[in-house]
RNA sequence: GCCCGGGUGGCGAAACGGCAGACGCAAGGGACUUAAAAUCCCUUGGGGGCAACCCCAUCUGGGUUCGAAUCCCAGCCCGGGCACCA
């Protein structure tokens, strides 16, 4: 075998690459003991959509900062658990299904296939045996459990609640699936509104809750200040304007201190007054502005800001603050669903009221002055300004006139103050097929009654046309073996609940069923989870900022409360990666810009890849995938391999390599830590750059490099482990350590500056006092020409860095 | 309209308020080669100068500071999210 002339052989990812992916299956190496684990740590990544297209290099981008954040903390000495699964449920599923006419049942495990196999060859740190699809009969069984812990709790709701409805689609559509008023698959036909039963959770009776953890969760900012707006907290006053019909209508505000500019009361059209406050001889305009509301959709309502629409009711309130009586309108710019789905309107102080009053003709009174004494333009709508017209209130300060004017009110029983948040009730009933069934029933004789949790799963049954209809019901619906069953509580004819339920309530809990797949009796095992839980790092993008976030947080404080969990947070950290767009747009299909990464794995392996990923822009803020400068990272490879072997033997003597490897080290943990990985591969490329120019390198030089390196590239770095005579896994070599006093410099340059500008510059010895440094660097010769015979008035230095002469 | 990001060489980018452009790509020159590829060495923000050096330069305009890419104010542009929320 041995010739005479030996190169070492180059390094091939091809050969590699499949090598070690063997090894760590047959060695279990990504399996950790869930429980034995001493230092459990739970590290993870948002489970994918398993899509037609495949895996796309934004999901391959976040996957991989998750797995070197893992892979970094496995060896820090933690016991990492790194589970994967797929999001396989959903109206995306459904729709593409349709599209390419294949049943989703069939469709699904033929993606999760492709993506089980892209996963792998991008070489995460996977334990995939504690693998989930949603679509399991084994997990929607506790997804429907979790719907019957909230109804227990009397958090699941049916109501009736408007949708948006394609007459062309013949079905219900979700927001993001109306543009601008009209039907994303047919562009030309306008959405319009359609009142449908559903079934609701109450998460905002949480909304107080879900804000006030935020202060004490180490999140990125902006993820945390996406969910304070999406919660929307507004402080105000709920007021009361007496009716002749009796019953009064209730306002909120938040400036209860312009309650005396009040002009007019506005009902959202769906408000339940407006029946009753509709005089006879305006009844007919009412109705034709009712049925115009309904012909728009509710997207396009609330696009707004231009033409306003209403109908004068003919009868008129009374306003609490000044008694006088003001008329009564309906008009579709107030929301049935926020405050109490009516207004008082001061047109002199809201932009939207001003335009109504203006297009319709209704007084404007001023009731604040602006602070500044000019009496500015209307509708003024600051906070600064005083009161005026406003009784025993004039002179007041509008933030002090809030409590003042809604303590009056309140004496007299006209008002109160109150919290309002944005936040709305979660609807999670689809009128669609593929989705796990709602686990309620309707019995003739006991009403809604669920599904015993003995009984469940509810299983999806298989439906040969699963595409919707006009009928506006679920596609369930017409399968009456399936829907038609006896009633559990008195054996009577009962049915079942024909919707199924959101997606985002399949992930609402994933996290929690990962540790405890291996449990069928139970959705969450005590034990593993009291181990494993709260997740200890959370790492996924900002598209999920509110929805999917928020609701896992929402279910987790409900079980939480329950008795089910020990914790109400779900996730200790969370940090949001940027996104990876392609030429400067979102990456999608209909856009047709949509990267995969296989073919990129193919042709340079995946650790090239995983660093190129990396290096291409920080990872927190993403940037535009292009593949020019691949090559770069395979370089830096090439030369990590040449230097494996060529070590030598022996201790290092101490010089300039082991200085830049303890300067390395540093940075490289502090940046890994931080998210920094384009830093921290840069860091490792300029070490590798003086190494090269070291002459013989020992092995002690080498190896704390590949540990450092494995992260980003774990077969790369296994092989050269491997290379150096290590057995076993480079994840078992532990962090390396720094020695600062090893890693410190002792000459500097310390730069010297006259007025803030570059004059010279001096080599010293590190941790020179200030006085010996000023006199160095004022003794600089390149210095006399701008300080020659002028006065110094100031000397400013920074040890070690600078000196700067101001003149 | 509102809320988040972001604007730095030919390109991706770096830079505790302290030498702007680390690291990498691309480009140009050279070495090796019959040749090409690969590899190695050198150059590379703009302008001036034989040179040591000097001037200009981080979207624009102001400000704070001994000193600003970085902090503050105003504006422009790009990306993302929300959208009549009283």
């Amino acid at each position: 075998m041995s010739g005479t002339n030996e190169h070492p052989p180059a390094y091939d990812p091809a050969i590699v690459e499949p090598k070690w992916r063997r090894r760590w299956e047959e060695r279990r190496t990504n399996t950790v003991d869930l429980t034995g684990a001493a230092r459990p740590f739970y590290n993870l990544m948002m489970f994918p959509y398993p899509s037609a297209e495949g895996l796309h290099v934004g999901n391959v981008f976040a996957f991989i900062g998750s797995d070197i954040h893992g892979r970094y903390r496995r060896l820090q000495g933690y016991d990492v658990f790194e589970p994967i699964g797929f999001d396989a449920f959903g109206i995306h599923s459904e729709n593409y299904a349709l599209k390419v006419d294949t049943h989703p049942a069939k469709l699904i495990p033929r993606n999760i296939v492709r993506f089980r196999e892209q996963l792998r060859r991008v070489g995460l740190m996977v334990n995939w045996e504690h693998e989930l699809s949603t679509t399991d009969p084994t997990y929607y069984r506790w997804t429907q459990w979790v719907f019957l812990q909230l109804y227990r709790a009397g958090l699941a709701e049916k109501k009736a609640a408007p949708v948006n409805w394609c007459p062309e689609c013949k079905t219900v559509l979700a927001n993001e699936q109306v543009i601008n008023g009209f039907c994303e698959r047919h562009p030309e036909i306008a959405v319009i509104q359609r009142v449908l039963e559903q079934w609701f959770f109450m998460i905002t009776r949480y909304a107080e809750r879900l804000l006030d953890n935020l202060a004490t969760l180490d999140w990125s900012d902006t993820t945390r200040t996406a969910q304070v707006n999406w919660i929307g907290r507004s402080d105000g006053a709920e007021l009361v304007f007496e009716t002749p019909v009796g019953e009064p209508i209730a306002v909120f505000t938040t400036r209860p201190d312009t309650v005396f500019g009040a002009t007019y009361v506005v009902l959202a059209p769906e408000h339940p007054l407006v029946e009753r406050l509709t005089a006879a001889e305006h009844r007919s305009d009412v109705n034709a502005y009712l049925r115009h509301v309904a012909q728009t959709d509710l997207v396009s309502r609330k696009v707004g800001g231009n033409d306003k629409t209403g109908v004068f009711t003919g009868s008129y309130a009374r306003n609490p603050a000044t008694g006088e009586t003001i008329p009564i309108w309906i008009a579709d710019y107030v929301l049935m669903e926020y405050g109490t789905g009516a207004i008082m309107a001061v047109p002199a102080h809201d932009e939207r009221d001003f335009e109504f009053a203006t297009a319709f003709g209704l007084p404007i009174v001023p009731v604040i002055e602006p602070a500044d004494g000019v009496s500015g333009t209307l509708p003024f709508t600051d906070w600064d300004g005083t009161l005026v017209n406003s009784g025993a209130f004039d002179g007041l300060g509008c933030r002090e006139a809030v409590g003042a004017v809604t303590r009056w009110l309140e004496e007299r029983a006209l008002g109160a103050g109150r919290v309002q948040y944005r936040l709305h009730d979660w609807c999670i009933s689809r009128q669609r097929y593929w989705g796990p069934p709602i686990p309620m029933l309707y019995c003739d004789a006991c009403g809604t009654v669920p599904v015993p949790e003995a009984d469940l799963p509810v299983i999806l049954p298989p439906l040969e046309n699963f595409r919707p209809d006009e009928s506006g019901i679920s596609p369930l619906a017409r399968n009456e073996a399936w829907y038609r069953v006896p009633c559990p509580t008195c054996g009577g004819p009962a049915r079942r609940e024909t919707d199924v339920s959101d997606t985002f309530l399949d992930s609402a809990w994933y996290f929690l069923r990962y540790p405890s797949t291996g449990f069928d009796d139970r959705p969450i095992d005590a034990t593993v989870t009291k181990k494993w839980l709260p997740v200890n790092t959370y790492i996924g993008g900002n598209e999920h900022a509110v929805l999917h976030l928020m609701y896992s947080r929402f279910i987790t404080m409900v079980l939480h409360d329950l008795g089910h969990l020990d914790f109400e947070e779900p996730y200790r950290t969370f940090r949001a990666h940027g996104m990876i767009v392609k030429d400067g747009a979102k990456m999608s299909k209909s856009r047709g810009n949509v990267v995969v990464p296989d073919e990129y794995i193919g042709q340079w392996g995946a650790d090239t890849f995983r660093l190129y990923m990396m290096f291409l822009g920080p990872y927190l803020e993403g940037g535009d995938f292009r593949d020019e400068g691949i090559i770069g990272q395979r370089r830096f490879l090439d030369k990590v391999w040449d230097l494996v072997g060529a070590v030598t033997a022996g201790a290092p003597e101490p010089n300039e390599a082991v200085r830049k490897l303890h300067q390395t080290v540093r940075g490289v943990t502090d940046d890994i830590a931080a998210l920094h990985y384009n830093t921290a591969i840069a860091k490792m490329m300029e070490y590798v750059n003086v190494l090269r120019g070291a002459g013989e390198v020992p092995a002690a030089l080498v190896e704390p490099l590949v540990t450092m390196l494995s992260p980003f590239a774990p077969h790369f770095a296994e092989e050269c482990w491997e290379r150096l005579g290590h057995e076993g896994t480079v994840f078992e070599s532990g962090w390396p350590t720094f020695d600062a006093d090893l890693a410190r410099e002792d000459q500097v340059e310390i730069v010297v500056q006259v007025n803030g500008k570059v004059r010279g510059r001096v080599r010293a010895v590190a941790g020179l006092p200030e006085e010996t440094a000023v006199t160095l660097a004022r003794e600089d010769a390149s210095l006399r020409k701008f300080l020659n015979d002028k006065t110094i008035r100031k000397t400013v230095y920074v040890a070690d860095r600078l000196v700067n002469f101001v003149i």
